[in-house]
DNA sequence: ACTATACTATTCATATATGAATAAGCCCGC
DNA sequence: GCGGGCTTATTCATATATGAATAGTATAGT
């Protein structure tokens, strides 16, 4: 629902200002395509990357490992369980190893839903593949993955 | 205070959704770095964005005018400024000729801090600079400008 | 002058995020 | 086996964001 306002203006210090600024602000552009994307199908992004895991992992997960794959912190990973779980799209099940974990198991509806949004997705990055055709995609992941 | 855990991860159905999944994390970790140098000073990116423009400006912004120099709603920009006005870095005043507006004017204190945060900015910009020689800077403008 | 429409900020409900505090359960060294 | 130190999830307070609803003000068209 929410994209943060934060840096979608700019701050002219210095060129590579400019290009810091303009690489936050095109990421909320992304963000704002995705969420909408998933809007249609009754996905967030948030929700949608949860799911992801969930599904691609093929068993439940503790809210612990959700938070640490998601890169957030705990607390955040039991209310966006409170909302997938509102929604039907995971049940929290207990894990008989360890009583202090809880651990989220997509539904048949949560698997549905999350192939639905891999779809809009899908439609959102060939959008993007488009508008960076023009610049070399290796030269570009190297220098954003540098950014750690 | 809060950054979107939301795609801090990414999905491989292609290799460009590769790439965009790629750009959104490094954006993440660049306001990551922002909101951390900002902490220092006591502002958060928000609330320096909010000051910019109004620094810039020179004189006092209807929330409106901010909202839309901001890219958000009106909502939120009543609440930034609530905080922003408890921390003394602005105050409300009214708007003479709209009865309807309300003017945000930059404290003498916010100006003070909006020139600490600048330096903190920088800081975090001379990081990125490095990080990014090695890409040709007008094409990866090009690109990400391309973004919209 | 009046009315319809549009714009002002605010409030409210909600989603997403963080971090501190808490309670419960695990496990290591003794 | 037990005490101390982790890790687990949750709750709470708070920040940031959206969007709907509201009240007040402005303004254009008649």
């Amino acid at each position: 629902m929410n994209k943060p306002a934060k840096l979608r203006s700019r701050n002219p210090s210095t060129a590579d200002g400019q290009t810091m600024y303009s690489l936050v602000r095109a990421a909320h552009v992304l963000e704002s395509r995705l969420e909408e994307a998933l809007e249609q199908v009754g996905l967030s992004l948030a929700k949608f990357g949860a799911l992801s895991h969930l599904v691609k992992e093929g068993e439940p997960l503790s809210l612990s490992e959700c938070a640490t794959k998601m890169t957030c912190v705990r607390s955040n990973m039991t209310q966006l369980v409170d909302r997938l779980e509102a929604d039907g799209l995971v049940r929290r099940v207990e894990d008989p190893e360890d009583r202090r974990a809880v651990r989220a198991a997509v539904t048949p509806l949560g698997k549905e839903r999350y192939a639905a949004g891999v779809r809009e997705v899908e439609k959102v990055q060939a959008e993007f593949s488009k508008t960076i055709s023009g610049i070399d995609r290796g030269t570009l992941e190297r220098v954003l993955s540098a950014i750690k």
